[in-house]
This record gives structure tokens, sequence and C-alpha cells, in this order.
DNA sequence: ATATAGTTTAACTATTTGGTTAACAAAATT
DNA sequence: AATTTTGTTAACCAAATAGTTAAACTATAT
């Protein structure tokens, strides 16, 4: 079946495209050895995505796209202010063991591209922080949660989630520990940073 | 004069290594163009530094050396803990527009080659817990703070000073605003997040 | 069976890139 | 002043690398 075959192949390329490009980045990365982890002659890569660049933009696309639905999580979801916190925290530990280097490797071609940040606000499903402004200010009025702008927040949220992760490899030499060790902080985040932020807010 | 006439090329090239190598990190990074931007000859990068990788290692240990006395802000100063907190959330904006590319650059680097930390731990000047976990358990038992683990809570101070930086092409587009808005909220951050810290924590 | 359209590969090309060499220039040493 | 040492450059080299081509192969439709 042509159908299937080809996009089989097209998987390929991508899956081992991703692989290789969020470990060693679009710079780092090389054709060759995408072709060898998608086992495919050189040449098809091209053939498939015409250009290193292009294969690239696929692949960054694709990790954002399942990076959106996680920001979203605290974003654009109706739940309780204090129970999307909680949830957004224990889930995205789950979701880094997933995917690893997503995050760190969305953050850095960023900074190395910053205009690409374009291309992906003009897509569908870029996170809007609007509901959440409103949620956070009616918590105000509310008297739930102390005075705070909303981008704030946010930015404290993303930071004590997303960070761990990308400075693992710093972080687990500051705080003198092993693999092992640092997982176990980790794994305890999952509660941990939700209360932290709870209990900073909360009245 | 000799002595200073090398010293200057030296440094020079040094001072264009860091930026090219900052920017592009290790594999984006051309020896041509760090050659051009130091104003020289090519062959004179390996006449003073052998090769890419040791040019590559000097300024990675380079940047290190002044990220770490950031970091004993925290671990090894005397001062009160919640007014140390104040002040190293206030320093570090200060820092990183000193040094825009530097935390990201090292955290990047260290994320691409693990190893690299084994370097540096054993160099003198890294930074140690000990002394922080101490004067953690000690306000602990003072009644001063609520209990926390001081890894977990060095983790959450680092990441919300670090992350707003490192992230911010992504926040940037998340919440919406443009450089000069974005700006304002970081500049706020260098009070903000010790509060937020301090309110979480205090009894 | 055979033409057709899509898929895959081996071999090749052009360019980039880290690194070297040999000659030259400038200081330092004698 | 002559010689040695150090600093600098232009020209070069070999390996790596993104991308191309043309031919072979495969599956399907006619």
């Amino acid at each position: 079946m042509d159908k299937i075959k080809t996009e089989n192949t097209e998987t390929e390329i991508l899956i081992a495209a991703k692989e290789i490009f969020q470990q060693k980045g679009m710079a780092g990365a090389r054709m060759q050895e995408i072709a060898d982890k998608a086992k495919i002659n050189k040449a098809l890569l091209h053939y498939y995505y015409r250009s290193k660049q292009l294969l690239f933009e696929a692949v960054f696309k694709s990790a954002f796209s399942l990076l959106a639905p996680q920001l979203n999580k605290v974003l654009n979801d109706d739940s309780d202010l204090f129970e999307k916190i909680r949830k957004f925290t224990e889930n995205y530990v789950s979701f880094v063991i997933k995917h690893p280097y997503l995050p760190n490797f969305v953050i850095q071609e960023l900074n190395k591209n910053p205009e690409f940040v374009q291309k992906l606000r003009s897509e569908k499903n870029f996170p809007s922080i609007e509901k959440f402004k409103l949620q956070v200010s009616d918590a105000i009025n509310q008297g739930i949660i102390k005075p705070i702008e909303a981008e704030q927040l946010f930015i404290n949220i993303i930071s004590l989630n997303i960070f761990p992760f990308i400075g693992e490899p710093l972080l687990m030499a500051l705080v003198n520990m092993d693999k092992e060790s640092y997982n176990k902080i980790l794994e305890n985040r999952k509660t941990e940073v939700a209360e932290f932020i709870i209990n900073s807010i909360k009245i």
C-alpha cells in the first residue's frame, strides 16, 4: 500500500529527526545521523522535507503543538485556580518524563531564533493568557488570594515547573545529588510546588 | 611591548569567543566568525588556544566563574535568610543585564554535555549548599519558616530568578507583551519574587 | 504483461569548516 | 649588531556536510 508506506517513512523520519534535533539542536544535528536513526538513505530526507531547515521546522512545530496543551492547562482550563495549579504541577512532571528534551528544545531554539515566535503565534491553539487574567482578578476581588499580577503569577508557575528540568545538570551539581536522589526531589515537587505557590498567594 | 601585546590579543580572542559561543553555542559557533570579531587571522586562534574545543572550554570556565559568585550569594552568605533572598533577587536582574546570554549558555552547554559538570565541581569556588541547609533548618527550628527541604527552597529561588530570562522569548509570547512591557515585568520581579518566596515560607 | 507513478538508493558535488604550514614581522636576548 | 624567540598572516588541506542526480526498484492501475 502506497499511502501507508509513505506515511510510515515520513513518520519514521520525523521521529528520528525529533530525537536528534531535540538532543543536539539545529546547529548540532546532522542529516546523516537522522537518516541513520530512521534507517533510510540521506537522500530520502530531502525527498520528503527538502532541506534541513524545513525538516527542523516540522520538528519544531510538532514539538510546540505538544507543549501548548500543557500550558493551556494553566491558562484555559475551567477548573478552580488552586485546583488547576495543583493539576498542572502534577501533570507536568509526567509530561516531561515522556518528552525529556522537549521543553528545553523549544526554549533553546526560540532563544537562538526569537523571530520564530511569530510563526507559532499565528498558529491555532497558541495559548492565550486572557482567561487566566480574569480568573486571577476574580480571585483577588473575592478575597481568595492576595493581589498579584496575573502575568507574574503565571511566570512563577511556569518557572517553578519547567526550570528544574532545564537546569537539571546544574541543579544536580549544586544540591550535590546523584540522578536518583534528584529524581526523588522532582517527584516530590509534583505536590510541593503547588503548595508552595498556593501558600504564597492565598489569604 | 611583547607582554602587553600578547595579553591584548589573547583577551580580545576570549572576549570575541565569549560573544559568539554564548549566542550560538559550541555547535553553532564558527572559528572564522570569532576571528573576524577579534579582528585577527583565524590561525591566531589556534596559536593561542589550539582547538575550538579548548577555546570553548576557556570561555565556559570563565562564564561559570562569573555565575558561581552569584549563586554563592544565596548559598554562602552570612546574612539572614529573608534578607539574602531579597538581596539575591535584586542583584540577579542586574547581573543578567550585564551578561544577558551567560546563564542560558552555561545551562545549555551543560545539558548537551552533562559530563562537563565534573570539570566544574573539582574547581575552587564551586558553590556548596551545606551552609544554606543549616540556615534553613535553623529557621525551621526557630519557628521562623514552615518546614521545607533546603534543596526544594533553593531550587525554587533559582527557578524563579533564572527562568524568566531563559524563557524570555516564550514567556513574552505567552503573556502577549513586547520587549518593553516584559522588561517592566522583570524589573518588578526584583522585589516581587523575594516577597513571593518569603510569603510562602514564613509563619 | 506492461506502463506509470511513487519510493529508495549509490554515487556525486559544492561548500563549509577546523586545523596546518611556511613565510614573514616584531621583539627580546645575546 | 646578530641571533633567537614570539606573534601574525596568507595560502592551503582534509574532513565533514547539506544537498543533487540519475538510475533502480516497487507497487498498483490499465
